[in-house]
RNA sequence: GCGCACGUGGCGCAACUGGCAGACGCGCCGGACUUAGAAUCCGGUGGGAGACCUUGCAGGUUCAAAUCCUGUCGUGCGCACCA
């Protein structure tokens, strides 16, 4: 066949019938399947969209013929970084390169025969998109959910911009890799704190994989404890959050971070100087050497002391870097016999080690850092963690001195960049107002073409004067805009909001169809997100809910990662490694079909593994195999009676029908293949037979051609056709498994003796058990080896074995 | 360092809740058709002469373990002093 001619047919004719796109009017019936929009950073597509967006449409054309209305929406995730760097490297505008890397990659994406419903597309960079992104901003400032700060902040200084906390990865920039230093700067974050709590517990219904629920678990980072007040030789308090308020007893020390205010307000003057200079080193050292845990640990003795409010003891107060000061109060309580960062700490600094907690079975070997009994703690000796716990923060409660708390390890989102290709925040600042939103009817703040990008640390728009001056849209004085822009996550925050109503100039969505098409049942993308657009997506659902615009949770019921197609050397793909598989190449060879068809079955969908040129012929192969036997099927003769080669030809057909609809609902897609491969040889099985019923063989086609079509689409299609049927396939229900036909008189069971496979034996169905014994221990190969001796033991698994223990 | 996955023929990968390990494919071997090759179709293919042995390694639970438990080694991912 030649793949190419019959490709392009077939995508005539689907956009001519508008075969892709989703009607309204089956709403009830719908399906909303997503696929993690792209991202027009590099020209063309690349294996990594192909195995995203091939299987996951094979996984929609199998919910449309199973008779779900299907919603397939594509688009472009267009703002960000990279378009901006390459203009900086090449002199072309953002853009004007974005523009022309979205036509490409469009282009491409249709020519991958997907049922993408383009009559919803969406580019996040253009105005009638970024313009409702800018209505987010301003709806979660009115809500309090949107503030600005000064805070040191995540600066990388190749990219000239700060970074979200979920965009440092080992101290690094997630898009450059290059190390991250720290800024005081005044930006805009969003409040996702608030929803911290929610964003967790709402992980437990979601039809995620566990591990990337597991990874916002951790990201949120939810902590359990209390806090307590300790009281200064000045007069002055600070408080410490703890885990173990049951080890409270063994405080010799505490210690607070080198930035909090008290370390310079209580320096002794013996201390000062030595304290001051700390504080300069801390300041100098770079974040990814101060995290590190595997860094020995600093401090300094203030020369000052504090109170442990449970026993009144005197204990010298430090500040060292291991505490963080932007966590829990920035201060911490030193338990050395308890915890093994305290243990180090004291060690080196020649400070007391109080044991407070022992282990109930044996001996306690310190540091000993789990639960225990208490002892050496008064009235609390002999209880046990949780219940010292509880306690020990209820005595602190009563003493005015501590409460229970928990903490987040969850910060606000920080959603300020200074570069020029992203939405810009819709900010005024007025010299009288102050900060002063754009008001919504004035939306855009349109994105000024002519700006100089070139980074300097400073936002370029900063340097556009008739981007920057306008009047306050309060009082009417000159006023200054908002420089910065907004980080890219923003627009992909809520872009699944857009595809339903995509072409809305009132608002950005029509909450009653909306709530009617979300949330998403399926959403297919990279697991790389599941700290970062995937919790963001979620945070702004309850935020849209909560603001009443939205009915539901969640926005992704069911999600699922597909995993890394790597070289063919086993290595990530990389330029420097010259080991990149370009899809065109083999695109314009085999076609999209069996490219699409290699991708499914040559791997295991989420884990992915190295290319093989071998298995993308092995695809091709399969479906020329296919089309010969569907041929010889529609050219078939005779009228043989139904006897025992349809039978079996008829159990793998229905077989397969069962298998392979389970299997693509658990996107098992390289089993599922593997069924079809297994239908078509029995096909050939069946045809290598003298005799045949030629009407039952061309019902199998038929069959076959059904259960292929979301696999190989156009192969599919092309197919129906050449068997004399009606345009589409795709209108055509799939084939529902008849269980009849899976229906033996007998079962092959294997016989064990003492466990070790014998013999096999073939057993009528619904012989009883005493039957089933006779005839094992009767058997011949059975016979010698339990001969003599005594049957303890005779187990039957129905369907499967019998092992006779003697 | 901590957490979570994974480890199966020469290769890619299968095995639903513990129940015949190696489905399906690649590769390889053989046969048919061809002057010959390619393509195609058919058959074989974990190891061992064998009883038997085989799911990284060592133990354990069980009538039965790739699957569950403990330890260990290796690979990948995530978090990295979060008190």
């Amino acid at each position: 066949m030649d793949m190419k001619s019959v490709e392009s047919k077939w995508q005539q004719r689907w956009e001519k019938t508008k075969e892709n796109c989703f009607n309204k009017k089956n709403i009830d019936k719908k399906f909303y399947m997503l696929e993690m929009f792209s991202y027009p950073s590099g020209a063309k597509l690349h294996i990594g969209h192909w195995y995203n967006y091939g299987p996951a449409d094979s996984y929609a054309r199998f919910k449309r013929m199973q008779g779900y209305e299907v919603f397939q929406p594509m688009g472009f995730d267009a703002f960000g970084l990279p378009a901006e760097n390459y203009a900086i490297k090449t002199k072309i505008h953002p853009k004007d390169s974005t523009e022309k890397n979205i036509e490409t990659m469009e282009h491409q994406l249709r020519a991958m025969g997907a049922m993408f419903d383009w009559s919803a597309e969406i580019k996040t960079c253009e105005e009638d998109y970024y313009k409702w992104t800018q209505w987010m901003f301003l709806k979660l400032f009115e809500k309090g959910l949107a503030y600005r700060k000064e805070a040191p902040v995540n600066w990388c200084p190749s990219c000239n911009t700060v970074l979200a906390n979920e965009q440092v990865q080992e101290g690094c920039c997630e898009r450059c890799g290059t190390p991250v230093i720290k800024k005081d700067l005044t930006q805009w974050f969003f409040k996702i704190t608030d929803y911290a709590e929610e964003l967790l517990s709402g992980l437990d219904k979601l039809d995620w994989p566990e591990k990337t629920k597991l990874m916002q678990r951790n990201w949120i980072g939810k902590s359990v404890g209390c806090e307590i007040e300790f009281t200064c030789e000045s007069g002055d308090t600070f408080k410490v959050f703890t885990t173990r308020p049951d080890t409270v007893f063994g405080v010799s020390y505490v210690v607070l971070a080198p930035e909090h205010p008290l370390v310079r307000k209580l320096a002794s003057d013996e201390q000062r100087a030595a304290v001051e200079a700390y504080i300069e080193s801390t300041a100098k050292t770079d974040e990814i050497d101060r995290l590190s845990s595997a860094r020995e640990k600093t401090g300094v003795f203030i020369g000052h002391y504090a109170v442990n409010p449970v026993n009144g003891e005197k204990v010298p107060i430090w500040a060292a870097d291991y505490v963080l000061y932007s966590y829990g109060t920035g201060a911490v309580m030193g338990v050395p016999a308890h915890d093994e960062r305290d243990f180090a700490f004291a060690n080196k600094y020649g400070l007391p080690v109080k044991k407070v907690i022992e282990n109930r079975n044996g001996e306690t070997v310190l540091p000993f850092c789990e639960d225990g009994i208490c002892v050496n703690s008064l009235q609390f000796d002999g209880k046990f963690g949780d219940d010292a716990r509880t306690a020990i923060t209820n005595h602190l409660t009563k003493l005015g001195k501590g409460a229970r708390k928990v903490n987040y390890r969850l910060r606000d989102w920080l959603v300020s960049r200074q570069r020029y290709w992203g939405a810009p925040i819709p900010i005024v600042y007025c010299p009288h107002c102050g900060t002063v939103p754009v008001p919504y009817k004035d939306l855009p703040v349109k994105l000024p073409y002519n700006v100089q990008f070139e980074p300097d640390g400073k936002s370029p728009l900063a340097k556009c004067e008739e981007f920057m001056h306008t009047k306050c849209p309060v009082c009417g004085a000159d006023a200054v805009r908002e420089a910065d822009t907004l980080d890219t996550f923003v627009c992909s925050s809520w872009y699944f909001l857009r595809y339903p109503d995509a072409h809305n100039a009132k608002a950005p969505f029509d909450p009653e169809i909306v709530n009617k098409m979300l949330p998403v049942d399926k959403y297919v993308g990279g697991a790389e997100h599941a700290c970062m657009h995937l919790l963001y997506a979620r945070f702004f659902t309850k935020a849209l809910r909560d603001m009443g615009y939205l009915n539901f949770d969640e926005p992704f019921t069911s999600l699922v990662h597909q995993g890394v197609i790597l070289g063919p050397d086993g290595n990530r793909m990389s330029k420097s490694k010259g080991n990149i598989v370009s899809p065109d190449d083999y695109v314009s060879e085999y076609g999209s079909d069996v490219f699409r068809l290699y991708l499914m079955f040559g791997f295991s969908y989420t884990e992915g593994g190295p290319w093989s040129d071998d298995g993308i012929k092995s695809a091709a192969k399969f479906l020329d195999r296919t089309e010969r036997i569907l041929l010889r099927a529609k050219e078939a003769q005779g009228t043989a009676a139904h006897g025992e080669e349809e039978r079996k030809l008829n159990f793998v057909r229905n077989n397969a029908i069962k298998l392979i609809t389970r299997d693509l609902e658990n996107f098992s897609f390289n089993t599922a293949v593997a069924r079809l491969m297994e239908y078509v040889n029995a096909m050939y099985k069946y045809d290598g037979c003298e005799e045949k019923d030629a009407a039952f063989f061309k019902e199998c086609a038929n069959d076959l051609v059904l259960l292929l079509a979301p696999f190989a689409p156009h192969f599919a299609e092309e197919m129906w056709e050449v068997l004399g049927k009606k345009y589409s396939v795709f209108d055509q229900p799939y084939p529902v498994c008849d269980e009849s036909a899976l229906v033996q008189e007998s079962t092959e069971y294997a016989v064990q003796v003492n466990s070790k496979i014998k013999t096999k034996l073939m057993i009528p169905n619904g012989t009883a058990e005493e039957e089933m014994r006779a005839l094992a221990l009767s058997d011949d190969a059975i016979r010698p080896l339990v001969e003599g001796k005594t049957v303890k033991k005779f187990i039957v698994v129905p369907n499967r074995l019998i092992n006779i223990i003697v």
